[in-house]
DNA sequence: CTGAAAGCGCTAACAC
DNA sequence: GTGTTAGCGCTTTCAG
């Protein structure tokens, strides 16, 4: 905390106190009001109400959470490695959505940003000191320290995206509750679209093999494609580059290919530009099918991609959601996670 | 904030009593060793130590808050307009800054997206509910009532970049306190070098007018080229697309055009592409300067980009900086704007 | 249904 | 130097 040494904005905010009065009331009378009124007969909760527009009341929320223990806050967790997500259309999306859904529920972001285990000492103390009413996390490494931290200190938290590792309990239930598209059956529908356009020789370009949601894609891949060789996947990192390398590496060893799916819409339209470079024509000689469906990629390739639609917005309300659940049940149970389904969109590249 | 009709977590964290009574001294005492421990005899110093490590104390933030009216937070705001900004790789690195720099202060986060006027009336409560010690603010809008919001509610502020309108006071001195890079320098040094490459037919591709950067570009681009005629600038929406446009359309009017300037590195990495297809060798025909060195980008394309570097995350950290000065300051005056400088970066482009 | 009173955990005068 | 004592603004029993 910045050295408190001076003040320079004393303000004299009214009070709970100042607002009872002017209703002539009591402060706890004032207090219900204030927090839904529930129990105050009308012609009270009017005048509690008139005090406090007119004051301009606002109630101090340090006060506030001193006594009732929560804070309204919900920290969001990304680990720097994964901060690359950042610049990624796909994060700030799901941002958006949290965003919105902690403001429904009158509850404030905190952004935290891990870089490196230095950062962890940091995080804990801030997890540590109660700081925030739960936790949202985003895309761990295998050997991340998070998870445990969390664990200790019981922190409600809901994970983006399928961690690598599940914890279980001692019933083996999975005690991770994250949010997730369908990647699998997402990947499985994209690969069996491509099928039953008569394609035969179907090449897949992969995201990092350190992230489940490449993983799950792979899967999805395969189970279209139970017969297809691994030399058929070509490795990419989600960026438009990388998409056009691994289409230049995969045309290269397999000239007689004749479509593709590719693990995200970046990486498609990098695909894509190579394709047209070399004068491939798309969809006639190979047919493209991306993932994720930002429009903002998807819609402005050439052709226009037939990729498979994620809520990526919705995803991030779900995290909210789900957190939210879990802190206002009495029980303390988790809700379970939850899987989104996806769809196929259909524009011209396949 | 969620219903507080639950607490399924009463967790019993050790207060300062504890601590104070395990090392056999007032709480007032411990209280002064845990923040910092300035005229404590030293055995007590330690004393009151070891007591915190045993028993994990950690200090309760409402109860310092509420005390001391200091929150240790501060907002960062972005309107939702520009909520895209997100998705470059620009903001996230300025954002990282930001985020270091507040780490350090062992102040926190809070993200505060705004997404048109609906959302004023939260931001201002919010504000007025005096939760953070201070703001962060990008990049407003001509109509912005953040402003006038953040003026109302004297909250101390620091912008990201030049608000459009620059508040002044009473003797017109500017009120706004802001971090900017020179991008009118950097813009003007930028041209200079393809003048000083004898490139005589200079065109630029601009960014959107409605963006202080994009404009003060187009003057440093101006500065240099005092006879160059409008014709000569394309307007871009520092998009790669955006820039490829761009560079397809001078390109068309101007065929004799033997470099550009381009105001991003994004759209100059659609331009290159563009000139590359066309058969335009680079820098032979048309030689190409961008902005910002985002690395990723500028040492990826092809040719690799000169470019005029901003150093981003210096800004973010700046901010929160100033931000503290005046935070810390006892006549709450007013640290100066600061302008960073801008430095050509030469690769194989230009 | 309303009010009185007791803290939540901490800091900051003010004494000693 | 160190301890004592008031609160900071709010919620929440507990009486009435």
């Amino acid at each position: 905390m910045p050295d408190p040494t001076s003040d320079p904005q004393r303000d004299a905010r009214p009070t709970l106190e100042a607002v009872a009065a002017r209703a002539g009331v009591s402060r706890a009378t004032a207090s219900r009001v204030v927090n839904g009124g529930a129990g105050v007969r009308r012609p009270l909760v009017e005048r509690v109400r008139e005090a406090v527009d007119e004051l301009g009341y606002i109630p101090n929320h340090a006060a506030r959470t001193l006594v009732t223990r929560r804070n309204g806050a919900v920290a969001v967790i990304i680990d720097e490695p994964e901060f690359r997500i950042f610049s990624d259309p796909f994060f700030s999306r799901q941002i958006r959505g949290i965003s919105r859904e902690l403001n429904a529920h009158d509850a404030q972001l905190v952004l935290l940003l891990v870089e490196g285990s230095g950062d962890f000492d940091r995080v804990t103390r801030y997890l540590a000191g109660g700081h925030v009413d739960g936790v949202l996390a985003f895309s761990l490494h295998t050997d991340d320290e998070l998870p445990a931290i969390i664990r200790r200190f019981r922190v409600p938290t809901v994970y983006g995206g399928r961690p690598e590792h599940l914890a279980t309990d001692a019933e083996g239930a999975p005690q991770v509750p994250y949010v997730d598209c369908d990647n699998r059956g997402g990947a499985r529908e994209a690969v069996r679209h491509l099928v039953s356009l008569g394609r035969r020789r179907i090449a897949h370009i992969a995201g990092p093999r350190d992230q489940t949601s490449a993983l799950d894609r792979i899967d999805g891949y395969q189970d279209a494609l139970p017969d297809a060789g691994p030399e058929l996947i070509a490795d990419g990192d989600f960026t438009t580059e990388g998409g056009a390398r691994a289409m230049a590496e995969l045309l290269a060893a397999h000239p007689d290919l004749d479509a593709v799916f590719v693990a995200n819409d970046m990486m498609a339209s990098g695909a894509l530009r190579v394709l047209r470079e070399r004068g491939v024509r798309v969809p006639e000689d190979v047919a493209v099918v991306g993932f994720d469906d930002m429009e903002s990629v998807a819609e402005a390739t050439e052709p226009p991609l037939t990729t498979v639609r994620q809520d990526v917005e919705g995803m991030g309300r779900l995290m909210v959601r789900l957190l939210m659940e879990r802190l206002n049940s009495d029980t303390g149970t988790w809700p379970e996670s939850v899987i989104t389904p996806t769809e196929l969109v259909r524009r011209a590249s396949a």
